[in-house]
DNA sequence: TTTATATATCGAAATGTTTCGATATAACGA
DNA sequence: TCGTTATATCGAAACATTTCGATATATAAA
C-alpha cells in the first residue's frame, strides 16, 4: 500500500471531488441507478456522476482520474462504460496516517 | 467550534505548512529554543520557524496566518515576538469530521 | 529619540488548479 | 461498415497558490 499522503490531500482539497467521494459511500440513494447496463457492477458510472453534479464530462472524467491516481477510488470498464467505486482501504490508511501525522 | 474544512484542508495541502504543524507537536526537539525569549510561553515564535524551514520571514509570516484562519494554530504576542502552538481542539475536531465526512 | 529587532503586509512572477467546449477514442448496435 | 453512445484527452481562459524581496509597523534598547 502506497500512500503518497501529498497526492491525497490535494485530491480532497477540491470540494467537489470530496462530495463524490461522500456520494460513493451510498450510490443506491446519492444516484439514479435504475435501468443499470451492468447490474452486476457495484460502482458508479462516469455519466450518473455527470448527473448528478451538473459538472462537464470532461471535468468529471479527470476529477476521478485525480482521485483514482490518488487511490481513493478504483475503476472497472464494463464496455463502454467505466464503473468507480470508492477504495475504501486506501482511504482508511489515509485517515490513520493523517491523524498519526498532523 | 466552527470548524471550516475547506479552509482546514487547504491549508494543510501545502506541505511546508503541514511540516510545520508536525514540528509544533514537539518545539523542544524541532527547534533550537536555548536562550528563549519569553521561557514563560509554550509557542515557537516565527522567527525560529524561519531557521528551521528555511523559507523567507514572509512567506513563513503568511504561512502561519493560514493556518490560525484555519483555526489549526493560536497565537500569542510577547513584545515583538508572537508565538505559535498547536490548537489540538480543532486539530481533533476536524481529524473526526474527515473521518465522518471522507 | 534614534536605532535595532521581530513580525506583518505589499506587489509581483512563476506555477498550479478549476473548469469548460471541442475533439479523439473505444465499444456497441443496426 | 456507419452511426450512436460513453469516456478520455486536448487546449485554453480564469482564478488561486507559492514564494520571494522590499517595505511598513510594532516593540524594545541605547
Amino acid at each position: 500500500m502506497e500512500l503518497d499522503l501529498d497526492e491525497i490531500i490535494k485530491a480532497i482539497a477540491n470540494p467537489c471531488r470530496r462530495q463524490m467521494l461522500a456520494w460513493l459511500k451510498d450510490p443506491a440513494n446519492n444516484f439514479d441507478l435504475s435501468h443499470p447496463a451492468h447490474p452486476e457492477c457495484e460502482g458508479v458510472c462516469v455519466g450518473k456522476i455527470v448527473q448528478k453534479t451538473g459538472l462537464s464530462q470532461s471535468t468529471v472524467s479527470a476529477y476521478m482520474d485525480v482521485l483514482q491516481r490518488a487511490g481513493l477510488v478504483k475503476s472497472e470498464r464494463r464496455g463502454q462504460w467505466t464503473f468507480y467505486k470508492r477504495n475504501e482501504e486506501t482511504i482508511a490508511a489515509f485517515l490513520e496516517t493523517i491523524g498519526a501525522k498532523l
